[in-house]
DNA sequence: TATTGTTATACTCTATAACTATA
DNA sequence: TATAGTTATAGAGTATAACAATA
């Protein structure tokens, strides 16, 4: 079977047969993967009126169990600091966090999930979940064992 | 060994032990490495003084060795019409490429490489041929077979 | 009427840097 | 002086829809 990263191989053999464009196969079907399940990703949060950086900041929340600062949540979500004070605002504004005073710091703050928030990213995990799995649902067992380490190796070579 | 993801599934099981989040240790790793990957091969354009978009629009010109037209342009490369248009502007005028007229319809024209284009380009995709082997010089022969080969299973399904 | 490509418009998102208030 | 967070600004990039020319 021939997807479309093999097509575009093939084109390059015969184009540029002096070059060795093999790892293409891997580093394009990667961003080839990640722009089609980002896009259906996208169309699972749009329901809830979230973007992935919103479900994420949610998502950090809830699984840290304990507010977070603002510092924290851009460092672990690798955004600016004003875009994520963005960020905050417009979820605060929809109810779905709340800014709390930090008591050692008067400069800080902590941001906590609303129970609202709470309910929503829950409904939106589910969705999430759900949807990760239909997604994998082309691979068996072994695969995605195997996907997963091959996929951490990269990771823990590179972070 | 723990990478960033596995941690992340570490605080899932504690704040929610009801729910099976392995999914995200497939899709949550080709969205990190994505990433991560697409900030340095950003970085890899650059001096290039090119975008991760307008690569693949030079390169996709240059695999297929014929004059192609904005909208198979703007369809291979799932963009619209009215931003393939403005970037290929902006490629005409920097002297990458160039509109030429097209004999069988005169609403078309086929967009063509200049000679400097190719020369950019040719440029561009060494230094990106010699990231990539390095983005994957922690995986072995094998491994980057197997990787390879469970992406296209994900393609082929999906595309 | 439908299609090709361009243009005009508006929108989303971001980083940067200036700013405040504390430390 | 340095740091936490916010705000103001500007920039990049896009999609949408209106448009002109042609099929």
């Amino acid at each position: 079977m021939t997807d479309s990263v093999d097509r575009i191989l093939q084109q390059w053999s015969k184009a540029r047969p002096d070059l060795d464009c093999s790892a293409m196969g891997v580093v394009g079907r990667v961003g080839r993967v990640s722009m089609l399940w980002g896009k259906q990703m996208d169309a699972v949060f749009e329901p809830q009126g979230l973007s992935r950086v919103e479900f994420d900041i949610l998502a950090t929340l809830r699984r840290s169990q304990v507010p977070l600062t603002p510092t924290e949540l851009y460092q672990t979500l690798m955004l600016s600091s004003g875009a994520m004070s963005t960020r905050i605002e417009v979820l605060v504004q929809r109810g779905l966090i709340e800014r709390m005073a930090s008591e050692e710091d008067r400069r800080s703050c902590k941001v906590a999930l609303t129970e609202q928030g709470v309910a929503v990213l829950d409904q939106a995990l589910e969705s999430h979940l759900a949807n990760m799995d239909q997604m994998l649902s082309c691979l068996d067992g072994d695969d995605k064992t195997q996907l997963a380490g091959l996929l951490k190796k990269i990771l823990l070579s590179s972070e």
